[in-house]
DNA sequence: CCAAAAGTGTTGAATGTACACCCATGG
DNA sequence: CCATGGGTGTACATTCAACACTTTTGG
């Protein structure tokens, strides 16, 4: 028997920049018994992302089994942009897990910078979400959860005047689920934690 | 070269049975380009269950690779039991799936039966969830969000007395998000779907 | 009748949305 | 002093937990 299965540690990158969400994709093979992240490390400069999830292993048309990874990125990422149509359904993928833990968790830390205004942080919502959000309630919402917090300074306005923007930051810089589903909660007093 | 990377589908598969969640492990080898469902439906009767979903895949101690699969089942499963500490990560991997999903989909209908009263479903959310469910709430929430609904007939009390169990059955018998995240919805009016 | 089990009504808390209004800045 | 962008206050809707109360049965 040659090589039984051929093994490829597919990285899709991720990042927003200017109301538009950019997806590159770089890959290494697996060498045998080697962990996955070393494989993964290989495709990509690994801690240049500030988030990196599993996302699916499958067979692509070629045979060869593939383990795709999210990687969640502030700066532009090297590498090709999706081609195939395998290529696409992985980035639709990657963007549909960003989409949804935007929504309870904390992943924005991933592509938001160090400090920002909540119209910046709101284009990036608006860019990953795919439909508009109102910077009022986000700002709401991120505050109440404990999600971002205030920092010192301002930004200043612009050529067209407005008031100075208030900058934050997320609270924490590692994944964590910020919304511990309403529904079917244990009861009793809240959790104490 | 020998076999470069051997490859092992995991199906851990998930029933509750008087209040007891029980988990099944069975595995097959998958052969060069075969696609992953072909080696889960080797490892155990795939028809046998409501509901498959990818769980992992990861590199084991022994250098061979690994994806496992969540696998629901109303009745019993044959297979091994969890034995080492890397089979009892995937079960509670496999668990921890199972209770997210719980909170914000409809994956009760692939452990619950045809039709069933208020108080079995919620024997099998607490056993599945880990605390109490209170069956009132329980039944609102379900019926509320269309997860459920009314079947006709009802269930005998027992030698003890007691008022007879309405009958109820899952609407759906695919995996849906029920609870689109009330956090961060699309604005304007309700979503007319 | 009374205990047991199931189901309904109602209240209150939490969380989000919508929108009006106030604040600070540039020209 | 006004347009512009930013922030706050408030009213309202939705959703769920808690708990009292009613219904239906067996003995």
């Amino acid at each position: 028997m040659t090589d039984s299965t051929s093994h490829v540690v597919v990285a899709v990158a991720l990042r927003v920049h200017e109301g538009r969400v950019e997806a590159t994709l770089n890959r290494a093979a697996r060498a045998p018994g080697e962990p996955l992240e070393y494989a993964l490390a290989r495709a990509v400069r690994i801690d240049g992302f500030a988030h990196v999830e599993q996302l699916e292993t499958r067979v692509l048309r070629d045979g060869a089994l593939a383990t795709a990874y999210l990687a969640l990125a502030r700066a532009p990422v090297e590498g090709a942009p999706p081609s195939t149509p395998e290529e696409q359904e992985l980035v639709a993928a990657a963007q549909a897990r960003l989409r949804a833990k935007l929504s309870y968790t904390n992943v924005g830390f991933a592509l938001a910078p160090e400090a920002f205004a909540i119209s910046e942080l709101r284009d990036l919502y608006v860019a990953a979400l795919g439909h508009d959000v109102s910077p009022t309630n986000l700002q709401r919402v991120l505050l109440r959860r404990g999600v971002i917090e205030r920092v010192a300074g301002t930004r200043a306005p612009g050529r067209t005047g407005g008031r100075p923007a208030a900058l934050f930051r997320f609270a924490a810089d590692r994944l964590e689920v910020t919304d511990e589903f309403a529904a079917l909660r244990p009861p009793g007093p809240r959790a104490s934690g």
